[in-house]
DNA sequence: ATGGCTGGTAGAACCAGA
């Protein structure tokens, strides 16, 4: 039986996590890595790097400083698009289609800063469009596709450390949620992460810097996810969230995400 | 406890992350 083993991991900064993303490749092997917040543009993005691990097909868009994304594979990729979903030309997407050709979509969806309130705060506006434009996308896709990274979205009470504490959070607003619901009904996307960890089962994917010890009150939240199509979600036989590479030295502030396809 | 910390870039009394 042929698989492909696909990981997604926010790692605020490529540059800066060369040593763990080596680690994360040598221990768990994936055959496609997809990246959110590489922070570097394309000329100065560290290629080498995965071309030695054997990671030899790239697709990358990134930009200076902020935002960027990028899929290293060891399997061809065919690029086939790029969307500009919050339509300020950030570096938010990059979709490739895999051999067998299943689409593999790597997203990064806008934080939305602080306020929740698009009158307020532009930023929250942009990332409430930015899942609409996502969602008229998805009404239109009729292959088999896999999405997955940064979707900055927590939707289920479980999916954070406290639903009443962040009801007013950047992240967990109601509004968010239902904007998030939307765009999953527009085709009928299956949530892998919960497939193989049911509600009301703890699972995060990001704890903040901002606290000396990660690890105590456990305040996470899963923010990063990994969506199939209906017709794609029966060969995923195995999903996980490597939660111990948050205490590798020098970390993100995300984990990785694995899942495993049948073909 | 709306603080706390981290990275990029500039050389900050910076910005952004979420």
């Amino acid at each position: 039986m042929t698989s492909f083993k696909i990981a997604s991991w926010n790692i605020n900064s490529v540059r800066a996590r060369a040593a763990i993303v080596e680690r994360f490749l040598k221990e768990e092997g994936p055959d496609v890595l997809c990246l959110q917040e590489t922070k570097a543009h394309n000329d100065v993005f560290p290629g080498e790097l995965f071309t030695r691990l054997g990671y030899v097909h790239h697709a990358l868009n990134g930009q200076r400083m902020h935002h960027g994304v990028a899929i290293l594979s060891r399997l061809p990729l065919a690029e086939h698009d790029r969307h500009d979903w919050q339509d300020n030309g950030e570096a938010r997407h990059i979709g490739v289609r895999l051999p067998g050709g299943i689409r593999l979509e790597n997203v990064y969806v806008p934080a939305g800063g602080d306020v929740p309130d698009r009158t307020v705060n532009p930023k929250f506006g942009q990332k409430l469009d930015f899942l609409e434009r996502m969602t008229r996308w998805s009404e239109k896709l009729s292959e088999p596709t896999l999405i997955v990274g940064d979707f900055n979205v927590a939707p289920l009470e479980c999916d954070v450390w406290s639903h009443k504490a962040l009801l007013d959070v950047v992240s967990h607003t109601p509004i968010e949620v239902e904007t998030l619901g939307r765009l999953q009904a527009a085709h009928g996307w299956v949530d892998l992460g919960r497939r193989f960890v049911p509600a009301p089962q703890r699972c995060y994917t990001w704890w903040s810097y901002r606290s000396p010890d990660w690890t105590k009150n456990d305040r996470g939240r899963r923010l990063d996810h990994m969506w199939a199509s209906p017709s794609l979600a029966p060969q995923a036989i195995a999903h996980r969230v490597h939660e111990p590479c948050r205490a590798w030295e020098r970390p993100s502030d995300h984990v990785p995400l694995v899942v495993e396809l049948t073909l």
